[in-house]
DNA sequence: ACCTCTGAGTTTGGATTGCAGACCCAGATG
DNA sequence: CATCTGGGTCTGCAATCCAAACTCAGAGGT
């Protein structure tokens, strides 16, 4: 049994590549996490196409990553916001892991753009990998696969 | 300033989206990860249509996240592997948090596929936030986000 | 010399998806 | 009653995806 014999598609990296998996609705999920979540805003911001818009928030919305809610403000006619739920605000680890990865391999002449810290004391925040024991695990760490009982085997 | 002012193609998550923001190449990465390196192993276990994994593999390649090298058995004609750069090799965090999210958000009923695990110690590996302080950051830690040289205000 | 097999793609034609821009509808506002 | 605006839907065309067929070169068999 190696991994070639599982199927692809019932790994968690797939079922989350499912949701995720597509340009926008990584920068649409980015974009609710720093506060734009309204159509017209992502719209104009993103610079995406208002229907594929339209089709990403469906898929965040029936994914469960975020709901749409009704803001009505007195004296003025009811808007709507996209605002992620809590497993929409779990995305956060994977965000700064990609956003991590952006600043190493991807900056410009100046540097990275962006930096997001710790309100608390300030400090700049990073996506690190840990093992339960405690040990940082560093890009050459070797590591190992194990299937569990969750694993399918490909059919035929 | 606040951050929609801020050119959205610039930032460090659409730049690495740019790369893995597709379900293939995120599938594709994976398996290199996993040590499914040639043509026709992707093509089977991805199940992914010819063309585009050719397509796919150029990219990858193009932007230095994997290498094309010649394999020569003696005895047998020459034949390729695509084997990850350190830069591909440093989306392993990316991977992670990744298979966490899909883990916590997406197992099924026999709960998550796969585990992976530090092998020096045994101990199950997640991806974790953590700020240059030392503290942990939680799903409900604030955080905040402040503009570097690198950033690009939107053109007009 | 000829045939076959296999790895690694390339080509092809039809089905999807993406895009920009035009259009639509309902609730304020003048 | 006409207009404006948020939040979409519709349309026509371009790009991408897909499965399956085709290509090509090097090894082996006969």
């Amino acid at each position: 049994m190696t991994w070639s014999d599982y199927d692809s598609t019932s790994c968690s990296i797939a079922r989350t590549a499912q949701v995720l998996g597509d340009r926008w609705a990584v920068l649409v999920v980015r974009d609710l996490f720093n506060g734009v979540r309204r159509f017209d805003a992502l719209h104009d911001h993103l610079g995406i196409a208002r229907d594929v818009l339209t089709k990403r928030l469906a898929l965040l919305v029936g994914e469960g990553l975020a709901e749409r809610q009704p803001v009505a403000v007195p004296g003025e006619r009811t808007r709507h916001e996209y605002v992620l739920t809590p497993a929409g605000r779990d995305l956060r680890v994977v965000m700064v892991a990609l956003m991590d990865w952006g600043d190493h391999h991807r900056a410009g002449q100046d540097g990275p753009p962006m930096r997001i810290s710790h309100r608390d004391c300030g400090a700049p925040i990073h996506a690190h990998l840990v093992c339960d024991e405690g040990h940082e695990i560093e890009p050459t760490t070797r590591t190992e696969l194990a299937p569990l009982p969750g694993a399918r085997l490909r059919s035929a």
